[in-house]
DNA sequence: AGCTCTTATGAATCATTGA
DNA sequence: GTCAATGATTCATAAGAGC
């Protein structure tokens, strides 16, 4: 199977390829597809009534060509219409399910720049879903790395208390933290939670992000999501070496998150313009590292 | 109509009296019912496989008794079970579709107190889902209720700025700083977007909502949500002297957020503890106001 | 390098208008 | 009727220029 390669064309007609995607040959999918009636220009538009029929052929082939132990994350938000929000994307996770996959979580991600408006019966959209879709109840998953500092909600947490409050706190409720206080109290890192909000957390070293952030700034060219976000998964469901795929592609966003965290990539897109800009983005990459 | 009063008992049975509520006279409905198999001690617990059957009745009583311009909102979150997320809510949105509701808005509530605790398979869970659901595309919405403080950036923008310097810059490049340009000048509050986090926003006493805090967590009483979360929701859909609506009012929490806020409020509640708790804590309320 | 200030724009949504 | 295009609305962030 041919690695770190981006290839151009229709996400079904290559994914049904065996050769380029022989079963069980990918340990993580990261994926933003374009959501019913946006990127007009680019995907062509899906209308939110065929989405669903639409998703199934792609997510088929990705659930033969995932490994037993891999992951599938889905990025997704479905937008408003004539005042309601479409149903689309819970139908599409029931219709997964369905189709023989298990819809192990739904990760938050709490986005920080909203586009601005108002209207009269809704706020500003501010969070996505990222569902998480896998073959088998028992899968791949390296907590260890997205640990985060302690501090930045224990403190918030418990702001007020001071150690000894804590401890008799603890004791006093019956909670999980189990008889080891003092040893979780003197811990440095926690495991995360399922909302993802990136702004505090530095996942990514910042002068990677900057680099990446203004080369993707070009005109015409949005990253539909953060490095961080890509970043994220793949720490969390794969090791270096393993092998991410992005079928919609776009400028590269989960390539590159792939490449500076020692992983393999391979991506498909329908545009040549975003193709050339995701090279260009991974060449540089490489000219740094 | 009686008005803050707590019915004891079967909330269906409660919801199907017409004297006690009438057709089209509640302003505001804000609940959160038992999870599926969660509370059991309490209320017996739900099946997730027949939740949606046991919620329509209810949901089909709530409907009827909720003013044309009034909202509902569902403040629920479906549990794990053999490693996947439970489908009961996704199926209950698409139920209550069906039955004539039209679901506007999924607003998250981001929580940021859950305690520790570790599976392989994913982490804490740290949001959850706030439905909100209406009767018709138009409805009541006092979005000036719950403005928050600008962003820091805003200091920065205009703090050299006079207004002339802003107009011209406005109108000779792009920015979309709108049409009544000098409103941002003096600018200190901007409408909130639909991710819940309390932590930032203190929109209620600290003081009050400290002591509420504390009452509850010396004792074993579930408080399913926190006063901020019922408040919130009151402020941005009714105005004084309406009426709030928790069928499954637990320790009052919705009551005392709508005691507050000078509305009146009915719950609804099947244990007698929890009734006796709700009522004491708005005696003191009431002591203290 | 590090700071300030300027400029640009992002998976948006609704009401209105015209076909 | 339905559907498509247009205008109006709005907040936060990051790139880029200048010092």
């Amino acid at each position: 199977m041919r690695r770190n390669v981006i290839f151009k064309g229709n996400c079904v007609r290559r994914l049904a390829n065996e050769s380029l995607f022989p079963n069980n040959s990918i340990d993580l999918i990261v994926t933003s597809p374009p959501y019913s009636d946006r990127r007009k220009s680019s995907y062509g538009g899906v209308r939110p009534d065929k989405y669903v029929d639409w998703f199934l052929p792609i997510s088929d082939h990705l659930y033969r060509i995932l490994k037993p132990k891999g992951s599938f994350i889905l990025n997704i938000k479905e937008n408003a219409h004539k005042g309601e929000r479409q149903t689309y994307v819970i139908q599409l996770i029931l219709a997964l399910k369905e189709r023989g996959w298990l819809w192990t979580e739904e990760y938050c991600w709490y986005k920080k720049n909203s586009y601005p408006g108002k209207w009269p019966n809704r706020f500003r959209d501010n969070w996505e879903r990222c569902l998480h879709f896998t073959k088998q109840r028992s899968f791949q998953m390296y907590q260890d790395a997205v640990k985060v500092p302690i501090g930045e909600w224990s403190k918030k947490r418990f702001r007020s208390m001071t150690e000894k409050d804590f401890i008799r706190t603890v004791s006093r409720t019956n909670s999980r933290f189990g008889r080891n206080v003092a040893n979780w109290l003197t811990k440095t890192k926690v495991y995360p939670h399922n909302v993802l909000d990136f702004e505090k957390e530095h996942y990514i070293e910042p002068t990677t992000v900057i680099n990446f952030a203004t080369e993707c700034s070009n005109r015409n060219h949005s990253a539909p999501f953060p490095l961080e976000l890509p970043s994220w998964f793949i720490k969390l469901f794969t090791r270096q070496g393993n092998v991410v795929l992005d079928p919609f592609m776009g400028i590269g966003t989960t390539a590159i998150a792939a490449t500076l965290l020692a992983r393999d990539y391979i991506g498909i897109e329908l545009s040549a313009e975003y193709i050339q800009e995701a090279r260009k983005h991974i060449r540089q990459l490489r000219r740094v590292r």
